[in-house]
Order: structure tokens, then C-alpha cells, then sequence
RNA sequence: GCCGAAGUGGUGGAAUGGCAGACACGGCGGACUCAAAAUCCGCUGCGGGCAACCGCGUGGGGGUUCAACUCCCCCCUUCGGCACCA
């Protein structure tokens, strides 16, 4: 194959031609296709799927270009590379376009997925398009559907009443995301709560490991892995039942701080608190009770939320126990209790607690200080705020007055286990995984009722649960699977009489919960989910990129699958991703891009005028990767103007090097002046040509494999070029061979960023593709030391003037030449340093007195 | 309120405790051209000076050190996360 012009090297720079050609050939040889197993160590680089939604934007530029420069080096440094891509095909927008435009999701989703393809490849990502996975195929789906049914076998999946966010105007369920400031994103209605019959993943069981692991993820950057620790919200504390006077049950209420308990005045229970009706029936409080829990119970949930929310309640009439004092206390309703945590019941303790205290003195209810501040002592009967700290001692504590409240609690848990009046518990923030999803384009969730057998899980032969094609999108009436009655119908799996579908789908994110697993096995295996070989091969990722958008949701959902996909046999792994990526938004005139905001830049258009690989060295050069990047168009003409001027170095020297002549006259006349070698011998013009070959390799090399860092790789090259460019042919054959491996280097140093001019490149200095296999260049540490080095003089820390020693130098010796120095003579004159400090290779300090 | 990240020229950004501002953009001046574009060369932190040079300078204030963008303490600002979570 002959992809260099006979004619010889073109001398102007023409991406479109190149970009195109070198796409084609690379695909023609298959040269994405992931390794089968061989000898080499596997590396895995995976970027997050994107959701197709029609065009990819500069932020898919940016994540799929970092994914694909760490690739491109990893195979050039010996790996067998995995680098996948495929589509998060599921999802709101499509059954949008439904409504709207009466297009079909499957064939607005389809038609989304070629374009956004076409464009990926343009861009020249190495990607084996073989494995490529899409999430709406039922290929794909109904091992949503498996995992569904295993999780179901071990009570891992499992439905119960919860509440929702529902849109009166719609008549249906919103998911979180689709609420925007507290209303319909279609209608602007505001959404109301409702309690509906829901499916559940149990992640709560996984919590604590979820948690735990944490600490392994070193590939992590932290504040990742701090939202994930916030998010599932580890306490420890106790409960403790406080008996209700006069009735058998006792409340359970959940505390941090058991070490106040002496001080808990009252008990303040949610208005949804399950034992509501009970404590208040027949008294006389039960109406006001009754308003207040209505009244409440139709406020707006996310009013309710709200930090400045008027602390509100009423009595109840009803009493209990303190089980440590024995006293009876009041027990209260309150607005700021949340049923969803803890046990929706907590003992007040107006000293010590903000909210408590707030709350005591608006209904005045007792205060009483149990610990004293250490700092300040407190007057216990004019508190002005709660004391919330946990320091100081103990009082009015019965046998643990004295204490430090950090032994207390220790020791009244101890005292309450034995009592058997409640038990170290630890809680969660994070709650159950809530998956129902009232819409169409999801997976439908694979379980049949039946008036006869109840709940039937669908048996795994009879996978996939289509979707069906006969459904009318309105946008209204609540789920669409129900208007079908082709799939509402069915027989009972159990008992083969009627029966009718779930017609609620899954939330798309189980979509992406495990599909990193399933490009090991994708299309190999279309018989099981994962292939246990392949993923064994092939898994964890070594490296995961993508937005900080997902640093809780799909990153922690994609844990909490590998860990449960573990525990039913299938992988070996704990943890799916071993280094994580987070790369920064795209930004222009300091806003994220929209199109409100008429700050878009299109990727296409980009290619077009200036070609993929200017597209994919600015968005490298112009800022490190995890930091926003500041779109600006002048660097972009930049960027274009460095690959120009690599490509005007290689063809001025292709003639020479290979003796191919040059298509048309190469500007000669423009060429840098060699000024700052004239005069310089072929020797040590050659000696400064290789060592600027060695130290760009080192430098490269470290950036990327230190931090990823792009930029200051894309700088290095770029000084690299600079230094290149000041040298001329002269016919002198050691410079000229010199030039051929400095060129040649470049093209390979230049390969994983800008693939194809690098492509193009290699073939003209005479080598046969593709640049992309060849062995990443390793810098020899004889090129990397110098003879001589030029060392900064100080005078008291202050800069002086320069001198050139030998690197061995002694102190000795750079002390004397140091001094020898006019400048330097002319500080120090007769006076003697007090000292001198010599980082050899870094300085020389001189410390006058 | 708690936790985390950041703050450096006109701009994007560089600097294992060791010459602050690499590299690039922009700007100014020049070469080439009839002219322009493209390309190439030079200068470009601020202040002072004809100049050699000198002083100042990494959000602010202290400290450690021969030496601090870098380490320590206090403060300010911006961004992100969590938050009536008991």
C-alpha cells in the first residue's frame, strides 16, 4: 500500500486529505481490533459511553480525546489495550422527540447513534468499533432483566411503597432530574408527592463496604471519593426505646449522642411516624394533631428540606419514659423530623442540640444542661444557644456526671445494651436505589402479576421482555407499556392463566451500570452477560474517564453492580475502576456552553477548518485535564499554526534525509536564520540535536505518565519543534542523520495526540506504517547529562548574575569561579561569605553577613 | 455551618523548597510583498533609568529557611460537595 505521493512530500500542511486517508487505511487493517490474549500486560481505557443525543459536543471532544491518547501510548508502550466504545441508548430525550416530532425512539436513537459514530471517527479515536455495545438493543437489555432476576432471587430487588415526585398536569412520575426548581421540565407545573408501589435495588446492603472500599481507590482523586463518602453518609449511634406511658410499645429513637440523654426533655416525632394514629387516638390533642400532620403532609417536600424551614410542631398528649432518668417526658410532632431517617422519632435534648433548643423555646419545653463547656461555663438556666460540642463533663448525669462525653456514651450504651433498652446501630444516609420509571424508553422490568400467584418473576428463558412497537407516545396518562395490549397481557409464567406486565421500566442508569463488563464479552458470548474468562482477562479498568457530573450517581451505582456481580460468581473483581479520570467542563467567555448562550463551538465545523488533529492537541494543550478548559479560537489558530510548522520542518528535511524530492519548491528562503547555532562545529550541532531529542522524549513521558499531563507534554514538543527549527540543511551528513532520528522521534512522540499528521509524517521519513505500533521512544540518560551546566549566583537569595562550571564542580571550585565573576566580585568586594550553599546542578547561594 | 479544590502577567497556563512567568494566545516593532494574507525574525510582568542596571512582584498578614508560588499559622475571595441526618 502507497500512501506518499510519488511526486514527493507535499510542502503545505492539508489535514482534510491525510485525516481521511490514514482513517480509512487504519480501519482497512483493523489496527483498533483489541488483542487476543498474548504475552503482553492488558491495559483497559475506557471513557464514559455517551448518551446519543444526536451530535457530539466539545465536551465529548475533550473526554474522548484524553481516552484516546492514553491508548495510543499505552500500546506504543507494549500493552494489549481494551479501548471500547458504544452508546448509553436509553433515555428521556428520545421519547421526547416521540412526542414531539412523532419519530419513533428506536429510529431517532438509531439514526443519533450512525451520525455521532461517523463523527467519533473522524476524530480519529482508536476505538475497536467490533465490541461496540448499545444499551437499547434487547441484546443488551435482557441482562438488565437477568441481573434483575438474580437480584430479586437473593432480596436484593424489591418493591415497596415510597414516595415520588408526580406531575398533576402530566399525570406522571417524574424522575429527580426532571423536576427543574421544584416543577415539570415539560410543563412547568409543580410537581406534588405521591406514594407509589416502587422497585428497589437494596445498595444499603453493600453501604458499609461501598464505604470501606473507598480508602483502596488511591487511582481516585479525592474529592471523588469524599462526595461518595458524604453521600452514603456513615453514623454511628444508638437506638434506644423509650416506653410510651400507658401503653405497651415503646418509641425507638435514633441518637449520635447518647451522652446527652440525661438532658432529653421530650421526644419529637415525623408526622408520618407509623405510631402517630395510635398515640393520639381518643385524646383530646388528636384534632390539632391530625390538622398539623395534614398540613404538613401537603406541603411541598422540598420546602420541607430546607434548612430555614420555622421549626413547627404540636403535642401530642401522649408521654414516655427517659429510660435512663425514668422520668416521663412529652412526647411532640415536629416538621423537621424526616420519617426517611434514622427511626423518624428522636429524643430532644434542647442544651445540646441547635435544632432542639430552637424548638424548646418556642414551645417552651424545659432545657436541661447535662455537659458543662470546659472554656466558659454555662449557666443552665440562661442558655442562649445550644452547647454543641463534645467537650467539657458531664452534669446532672446521675452515675456519669464527671464523665468526658466521649466515655460517656461508651459507657451508658454499655449500660442500655444490657438493659436491653436499645443497641449500637450504625445508619446510612443513602437509601435504596429507586429504579421505577414510568416511561417507554427503558428496560422493561421483567416481572408478571398474576390474581392467582401474585408477584411472578418472569423465567430467565423466556429473555428478553421486548419492548413493544404498538404504543402511542401522548406524554400524558402515566406509564406507555400499559397502553399496549399486546404486552399488558400475558400469560402467568406459574399457573399460565391471565396475567398482566409490570409497565414500568428501569432507570437507565443500570443501563451503565455494568456495560464496562460486557465490552469483554460483547459479541463473543451473546449467550451469558459476561464472559468470566474475558472479564477476568480484561478487568478492572485501568483507567476510567469522564465528567465529575457522575461522581456519586453512576460511579457509585457501577461499584455497587461489580459487587454484587461478584457475589453471584460471575468476576473476581471488588472494585470495577482502578484509576478515575475527571476531566473538566469546556467552557467559553467563562460559562459552560449552550446554545441559550450562543457560546457553542460544533466539532464539525472545528474538523473541517482546521482537521482532527488541531481539534484534539488544543483541547490537550490548553489547559491540564482535570480543570475547566477555556475555549478560545485564537489558541486553536495557534495549535493549527504548530502542526503547520512541524510539517514545513519535516518536508524542508525529507529531501535530504530520504532523497525524495519535494513535491514544489519549499520556501528555503524562510527558513529560521540558525542564528543561535552560526558558527557552530557539525559535532556539536549534532550533540545539541540529540540531546533535545532525549530530554523532549523524558519529558513527554514523564507528563503523561505522572498526571496526564497533556499540556505541559504538548509544551514540551512544542519547545522541541522550536529548537529543530533553527537548524538548515547544510549538506553535513552527521546533522542530517542527526535530523532524521530528531524528526523521526517526533513523529513518534507526536503519534498518541495528533495520530494522523504523525501517520503521515513517519511514512514520509521513509518508515512503513503505522507509527501507531511502533515502540514508544526511550530517552538514553547519556544524552540527559550535560558537561557543563549554568548555575544561578545569589547573594543572600537575591540573583546576581550566572556561571558556567562543570557539573561535577566542587563547592570549592564553583566558589572560586563564582567569585572570579565581575558582577559577583562587585557585590561581595572584600567581604567574606558566612556561608555558602551549593545545590549542585540547581544553584550557588553566598550568605553575606 | 462542615468537608474539599483553587487564587500566579493583558489571556490560557508552567515551575522534585533552588534563576517565578516555560509553552501558547494577544500586543508592539521589523523582514518578505506593488499590496494584503500566509510565513519568518525581534521585543513583551510592573515601576525607574539613555543604558549597564536597580527596585517591586505568585489573594492579604505573620512565621520557618541560606532560599517559599511551593512548608506552617491566621484571614479574604471564588468554585464544588454535604447539610434541620438527630
Amino acid at each position: 500500500m502507497e500512501m506518499l505521493d510519488p511526486t514527493g512530500m507535499e510542502p503545505k500542511y492539508d489535514p482534510k486529505t491525510i485525516e481521511s486517508r490514514w482513517q480509512a487505511e487504519w480501519a482497512a487493517r483493523g489496527l483498533f481490533a483489541t488483542p487476543e490474549p498474548d504475552s503482553r500486560k492488558k491495559f483497559y481505557c475506557l471513557a464514559m459511553f455517551p448518551y446519543p443525543s444526536g451530535r457530539i459536543h466539545m465536551g465529548h471532544v475533550r473526554n474522548y480525546t484524553i481516552g484516546d491518547v492514553i491508548a495510543r501510548y499505552q500500546t506504543m508502550r507494549g500493552h494489549a489495550v481494551l479501548h471500547p466504545m458504544g452508546w448509553d441508548a436509553f433515555g428521556m430525550p428520545a421519547e421526547n422527540a416521540a412526542i414531539k416530532q412523532g419519530v419513533h425512539p428506536t429510529t431517532w436513537t438509531f439514526d443519533n447513534i450512525a451520525h455521532m459514530r461517523t463523527q467519533l471517527k473522524r476524530l480519529g479515536i482508536a476505538y475497536d468499533w467490533s465490541r461496540e455495545v448499545t444499551t437499547c438493543d434487547p441484546e443488551y437489555y435482557r441482562w438488565n432483566q437477568w441481573f434483575f432476576l438474580k437480584m430479586y432471587e437473593r432480596g436484593l430487588a424489591y418493591k415497596k411503597f415510597s414516595a415520588v415526585n408526580w406531575c398533576p398536569s402530566c399525570e406522571t412520575v417524574l424522575a429527580n432530574e426532571q423536576v427543574v426548581d421544584d416543577a415539570c421540565w415539560r410543563c412547568d407545573t409543580p410537581v406534588a408527592s405521591r406514594e407509589l408501589s416502587q422497585w428497589f435495588f437494596k445498595i444499603t446492603a453493600y453501604a458499609d463496604e461501598l464505604l470501606k472500599d473507598c480508602d483502596r481507590l488511591t487511582g481516585w482523586p479525592e474529592r471523588v471519593l469524599t462526595m461518595q463518602r458524604n453521600w452514603i453518609g456513615r453514623s454511628e449511634g444508638v437506638a434506644v426505646e423509650f416506653p410510651v406511658v400507658g401503653r405497651r410499645e415503646s418509641i425507638r429513637i435514633f441518637t449520635t449522642r447518647l451522652d446527652t440523654i440525661f438532658g432529653a426533655t421530650f421526644l419529637t416525632l415525623a408526622p408520618e411516624h407509623p405510631m402517630m394514629a395510635a398515640l393520639i387516638a381518643g385524646r383530646p390533642e388528636e384534632p390539632a394533631v391530625r390538622a398539623f400532620v395534614d398540613r404538613i403532609s401537603a406541603q411541598d417536600p422540598r420546602l420541607r428540606l430546607a434548612a430555614e424551614l420555622t421549626k413547627e410542631g404540636v403535642f401530642t398528649g401522649a408521654s414516655a419514659v427517659n429510660p435512663l432518668t425514668g422520668q416521663p417526658i412529652p412526647i411532640w410532632v415536629g416538621n423537621f423530623v424526616l420519617m426517611g431517617y434514622g427511626t423518624g422519632a428522636i429524643m430532644a435534648v434542647p442544651a445540646h442540640d441547635q435544632r432542639d433548643f430552637e424548638f424548646a423555646a418556642r414551645h417552651h419545653l424545659p432545657i436541661c444542661l447535662v455537659i458543662q463547656n470546659p472554656e466558659e461555663t454555662l449557666d443552665p438556666d440562661h442558655l442562649t444557644a445550644a452547647y454543641v460540642e463534645e467537650a467539657g463533663r458531664l452534669v446532672a448525669s446521675g452515675e456519669f456526671t464527671g464523665l468526658p462525653p466521649h466515655d460517656a456514651q461508651t459507657r451508658i450504651a454499655a449500660l442500655i445494651e444490657q438493659n436491653g433498652h436499645g443497641r449500637r446501630v450504625v445508619n446510612y444516609r443513602l437509601r435504596d436505589w429507586g429504579i421505577s420509571r414510568q416511561r417507554y424508553w427503558g428496560t422493561p422490568i421483567p416481572i408478571v402479576y398474576c390474581d392467582r400467584c401474585g408477584l411472578v418473576p418472569v423465567p430467565e428463558a423466556q429473555l428478553p421482555v421486548t419492548l413493544p412497537t404498538d404504543v402511542p407516545f401522548t406524554g400524558e396518562g402515566g406509564s406507555p407499556l400499559a397502553e399496549s395490549e399486546e404486552f399488558f397481557f400475558t400469560t402467568c409464567p406459574s399457573c399460565r392463566g391471565e396475567a398482566r406486565r409490570e409497565t414500568d421500566t428501569m432507570d437507565t442508569f443500570v443501563d451503565s451500570s455494568w456495560y464496562f463488563l460486557r465490552y469483554a464479552t460483547w459479541p463473543r458470548r451473546p449467550d451469558q452477560a459476561v464472559d468470566p474468562e474475558a472479564v477476568a482477562r480484561w478487568l478492572p479498568v485501568d483507567q476510567y474517564i469522564g465528567g465529575i457530573e457522575h461522581a456519586v450517581l453512576h460511579l457509585l451505582y457501577a461499584r455497587f453492580f461489580t459487587k454484587v456481580i461478584r457475589d453471584l460468581g460471575l468476576i473476581h473483581i471488588d472494585e470495577p475502576f482502578t484509576g478515575l479520570l475527571t476531566q473538566g467542563m469546556v467552557i467559553k467567555g467563562g460559562t459552560k456552553m449552550s446554545k441559550s448562550k450562543g457560546n457553542v463551538v460544533d466539532p464539525d465545523h472545528l474538523i473541517a477548518t482546521y482537521g482532527a488533529d488541531t481539534a484534539r492537541v488544543f483541547t490537550l494543550f490548553a489547559a491540564p485535564p482535570e480543570k475547566d478548559l477555556d475555549w478560545s479560537d485564537e489558541g486553536v489558530e495557534g495549535t493549527h499554526r504548530f502542526l503547520g510548522r512541524v510539517w514545513r520542518l519535516v518536508a524542508l528535511w525529507v529531501p535530504h534525509i530520504t532523497g525524495r524530492p519535494i513535491a514544489a519548491s519549499s520556501d528555503a528562503a524562510s527558513a529560521p536564520s540558525d542564528e543561535a547555532l552560526r558558527g557552530a562545529s557539525p559535532s556539536a550541532r549534532e550533540e545539541r540535536i540529540r540531546r533535545a531529542m532525549h530530554r523532549t522524549i523524558q519529558r513527554v513521558t514523564r507528563d503523561i505518565e505522572d498526571h496526564y499531563h497533556f499540556n505541559t507534554a504538548v509544551a514540551a514538543l512544542m519547545e522541541y519543534l522550536n529548537l529543530l527549527s533553527e537548524i538548515r540543511p547544510d549538506g553535513t551528513p552527521s546533522t542530517r542523520e542527526a535530523m532524521g532520528d530528531a524528526l523521526t522521534t517526533l513523529a513518534l512522540l507526536l503519534a498518541p495526540f495528533a495520530p494522523h499528521i504523525a501517520e503521515q509524517l513517519w511514512a514520509e521519513l521513509g518508515h512503513a506504517p503505522s507509527v501507531g505500533r511502533q515502540a514508544w521512544p526511550v530517552a538514553d540518560p547519556v544524552f540527559l547529562a550535560d558537561s557543563h551546566v549554568t548555575l544561578p549566583v545569589q547573594i543572600n537569595g537575591k540573583l546576581r548574575g550566572t556561571i558556567t562550571v562543570a557539573s561535577a564542580a566542587s563547592q570549592d571550585e564553583v566558589l572560586r569561579a563564582a567569585l572570579a565573576d565581575p558582577k559577583i566580585q562587585g557585590w561581595v568586594s572584600d567581604r567574606v561569605p558566612r556561608k555558602v550553599v551549593y545545590v549542585p546542578g540547581r544553584l550557588v547561594n553566598l550568605v553575606l553577613s
